[in-house]
DNA sequence: CAGTGAGCGAGCTTCCGCTTGACTT
């Protein structure tokens, strides 16, 4: 029988943790946040103190109950949930809601058997502070939320919200399309030089990049000494201004074809000559430990993971899986962290496994990331449970793409704690007549890290050269380019993005994105976001009325006054009402000055049926439809749909897309419905089977299309085989697994269904030859995001990293040539 | 899987952050 009670947040955390601690100790979790302010009403009384109405989350009355009864069990109970506010909190409210006497409060920053043991044996009391800042933080968030939410109904469309996280959020990808719509492209030129050595045939190229009498201002920029950069990759652009043009001080520019060619002919039989080289050792520092923001940029990245994908296989890792003879095990640490911090027992193993493995020399000390203004550090950085299962001692144990997030972590694990590469720089300038070409090289001396990392950069080699030395040249090639519009932010980018503003958490990222996606204020285009008409409106409204709340800033600022409540020397009402002073005046004056958004209306050429007159599309609560322009005397009116031009099975009719009533999913009904309630989630495309003639589905985070006849025998586990026995097979086994299915809700007209199958097949064999819809293009276009990139698994346990000769982009960068491709592989 | 617009007025929506299963519509 258990003495002693402990509860943390995670089930996966608890029997850990049951481990280290023994048969004394019963260890249960609390699921999160048990309490909360109430889903509807303000749940804040702004005259009285701001005091919060908690209430008991939907659903966790069972738990609560469960609690208590242990609570009731034990003789003394620990309440261990996170060190952070929130942790706190959730301490604080199960103190009260299970009516605990005397709650010992116990921490710990790492899961640990001596930090848990510790943590055990020195408990300390509530920290009122921390729970004060939860307090504060959480009411300053409702009372934006709830309070300007409702105005935007009133004035805009029913349904939306602001908050001080999304709206920020929309505001950033409002900005960059703003930019990208004010954006002109620039022409400019670049021009490399083929050269060598004289009477030698290995060839190089050199950029130009400056006049001579400029090149002195040039100098001091790139190749410095030690680059203090870690190797983590960029995520697809984040920073737009990177983009555009590199027109650095004494940087020649080339805007035109004449310009070029000007310069072409004053180069004319010149004689190249070496104006300086320069040979020094680089460093690179290994990669910091992930963060769960760094975690989803590198899966986004090398894996083409969505942030929401790369969460699910981390939490699946971390709770862990049966190991054969090893038993059930927790792969990875807690992968919602800000932190890359690592335990020193960690630190500890992963040299010694470099030691043994790679060998003394590649034993690196680790770095100690900066900690930001809003890290909280609950939580270590994530990295493997226990660095002596490698990838390959896992593998057979773990799906494919949990294996490769886990071999993601592992190496960069193992690499944050190896030394720094040091590579050998060549940089050589080459004067011929007044104007000054630049070559680099690099070769990688000493791997380090990237033993286990994979590099970005292709090595190039020069030629040992030495100054006033004349060269040959073989041809000059100009090439016109054009400056490119800041990139749209991705999934990935757009977490890094915010995480640099300081705006979410960790166990946030992931839902910002569902929000501003369901809200219905950003498209994806290409898996990059794109601002709607509703978007750019609530965030032009903001901007305009709440300019304080979307600053990028807010968060930043509010983190620092609530880091004062923490820390004692502020009263958290004191914050609230100096807070809510100030906003009740804007929400007012906002009140008052806020205009109804008129929506827009789109024209159409069709002709209204029932009077003749121009149909319009206008936007209402629930998307789009289609109406009359003579609306309120003519009330015609239907919705608009999206034809997969594939045909219903089970009448002929079109199917097309639809919406959940949640409007979380889609999915792909009957255009007949109700007569026909035929309805899948696979996005079905116009081709048939070309086995039984079937419908063909397309089935989810796949791009080749199966015969939906065996999606849904494989769904449902059937053991009888799929009909063979040619196209009338088709209807019949449609028929029979769409009766099955539907046989639960209604026992009755099943009967009709054999006539209505033989005319869809005939109709459908029409539609197949009539391709129209976006089913195509979206394949197709998939297909082109897919390619290019490198992948982490690539870098195996050698030592170097051989890289076939690939002509180098290196030379046009230093010239200053940022298209999209050379950014794309840099 | 209802039903949007104009306006009337009913009654609904909404925040951020901490967690994990639901149960397949």
């Amino acid at each position: 029988m258990a003495k002693k009670l402990v509860i943390v947040e995670s089930p996966a955390k608890a029997k850990t943790i049951e481990k280290f601690l023994g048969r004394d100790f019963e260890v249960r979790a609390s699921m999160g946040h048990i309490i909360d302010l109430p889903k509807k009403g303000l749940g804040v009384n702004t005259r009285k103190d701001f005091a919060p109405k908690y209430e008991i989350i939907e659903k966790k009355d069972k738990l609560i109950d469960e609690l208590k009864a242990a609570s009731k069990r034990a003789d003394e109970v620990y309440l261990a949930p996170d060190p952070d506010r929130e942790g706190e909190f959730i301490a604080w409210s199960l103190k009260n809601i299970l009516e605990l006497q005397n709650p010992r409060r116990a921490v710990f920053n790492e899961i640990t058997k001596r930090a848990v043991q510790d943590a055990i044996r020195k408990p300390r009391q509530i920290n009122e502070d921390l729970f004060n800042a939860q307090q504060a933080r959480r009411v300053l968030d409702r009372l934006v939320g709830y309070k300007i939410s409702p105005l935007l109904w009133r004035r805009i469309q029913s349904g939306t919200s602001a908050g001080r996280v999304q709206s920020v959020a929309l505001r950033v990808i409002c900005d960059r399309e703003a930019e990208i719509r004010a954006f002109e492209p620039e022409e400019y030129w670049s021009i490399v030089a083929t050269l060598s050595k004289q009477k030698q045939s290995e060839r190089f190229e050199a950029a130009l990049i400056s006049r001579l009498k400029d090149v002195d201002a040039l100098n001091g920029d790139e190749v410095s000494g030690d680059t203090e950069e870690p190797a983590t990759a960029e995520t697809n652009g984040s920073n737009g201004s990177k983009q555009t043009t590199k027109a650095g001080r004494g940087r020649i520019k080339i805007s035109s074809k004449e310009e070029a060619d000007t310069i072409l002919k004053d180069l004319q039989d010149a004689t190249y000559s070496v104006l300086k080289y320069d040979e020094r050792e680089q460093r690179r520092q290994p990669p910091l430990p992930y963060t769960t923001s760094t975690l989803q940029q590198d899966a986004s990245l090398r894996l083409y993971f969505k942030p929401k994908k790369t969460m699910s296989l981390a939490q699946q890792l971390y709770e862990g899986m049966e190991l054969g003879a090893r038993g059930h095990q927790g792969l990875i640490t807690y992968m919602r962290t800000d932190s890359t911090r690592i335990s020193e027992e960690a630190q500890g193993k992963v040299k010694e496994h470099i030691a043994q493995n790679f060998g003394d020399p590649y034993v690196g000390q680790g770095r100690i990331g900066k900690s930001k203004a809003t890290t909280q550090d609950a939580h270590e950085a994530i990295r493997p449970t226990d660095v002596s299962l490698t990838p390959q001692i896992v593998k057979s144990h773990l799906s494919a793409d949990q294996f490769k997030l886990y071999n993601l972590v592992w190496r960069r694990f193992v690499a944050s704690f190896m030394t720094p590469a040091v590579f050998d720089t060549v940089r050589a300038d080459i004067v011929a007549r007044q104007y000054v070409f630049r070559a680099s090289g690099s070769n990688l001396k000493f791997p380090g890290f990237y033993a286990v990392w994979s590099r970005e950069e292709d090595e190039k080699l020069l030629p040992v050269m030495k100054v006033n030395e004349e060269l040959t040249c073989y041809g000059l090639k100009p090439d016109q380019h054009f400056t490119q519009p800041p990139p749209r932010y991705s999934e990935a980018s757009l977490i890094k993005e915010l995480e640099e503003l300081g705006i979410g958490r960790p166990s946030t990222y992931v839902p910002i994105i569902s929000t501003i996606q369901d809200r219905g204020y950003v498209d994806q285009e290409q898996r990059r976001f794109v601002p709607t008409w509703l978007g750019e409106t609530i965030n032009e409204v903001m901007n305009k009325h709440f300019p304080d709340i979307v600053d990028t800033g807010f968060t930043a600022d509010m983190e620092r006054k609530l880091d004062d409540v923490e820390d004692g020397k502020r009263s958290w009402i004191e914050f609230l009402s100096t807070f809510y002073g100030a906003f009740k005046s804007t929400m007012e004056k906002a009140e008052a000055e806020m205009n109804r958004v008129q929506k827009p209306v789109e024209e159409t050429d069709e002709q209204c049926p029932e009077c003749g007159r121009n149909l319009v599309i206008r936007t209402g609560r629930f998307g789009r439809f289609i109406s009359c322009s003579g609306f309120p005397e003519c009330s015609y009116r239907r919705s608009v749909v999206n034809k997969t031009g594939a045909l219903c099975p089970q009448c002929g009719g079109d199917l097309v897309e639809r919406k959940t009533r949640q409007k979380k999913r889609i999915f792909y009904g009957c255009g007949n419905y109700p007569t026909c309630n035929f309805a899948i989630w696979e996005r079905p495309i116009p081709d048939l089977c070309p086995n039984c003639g079937g419908l063909m589905v397309v089935p989810k985070g796949s791009q080749d299309p199966v015969c939906y006849n065996e999606v849904v025998l494989v769904q449902r586990g059937n053991e009888e085989t799929p009909p063979q026995d040619g196209a009338a097979a088709t209807s019949a086994g449609t028929g029979r697994k769409k009766a099955a299915s539907t046989a639960k809700k209604k026992t009755a007209a099943t009967a009709k269904k054999a006539t209505t199958t033989k005319r869809a097949t005939a109709t459908r064999k029409k539609a197949a030859d009539a391709s129209e819809d976006g089913t195509e293009k979206v394949a197709s276009t998939r297909k082109t995001t897919r390619r290019a990139t490198t992948s982490t698994s690539k870098g195996t346990t050698k030592a170097t990293t051989k890289t076939p000769a690939r002509r180098s982009t290196t030379a046009a960068k230093a010239a200053g040539t940022a298209t999209g491709r050379t950014k794309a592989t840099k």
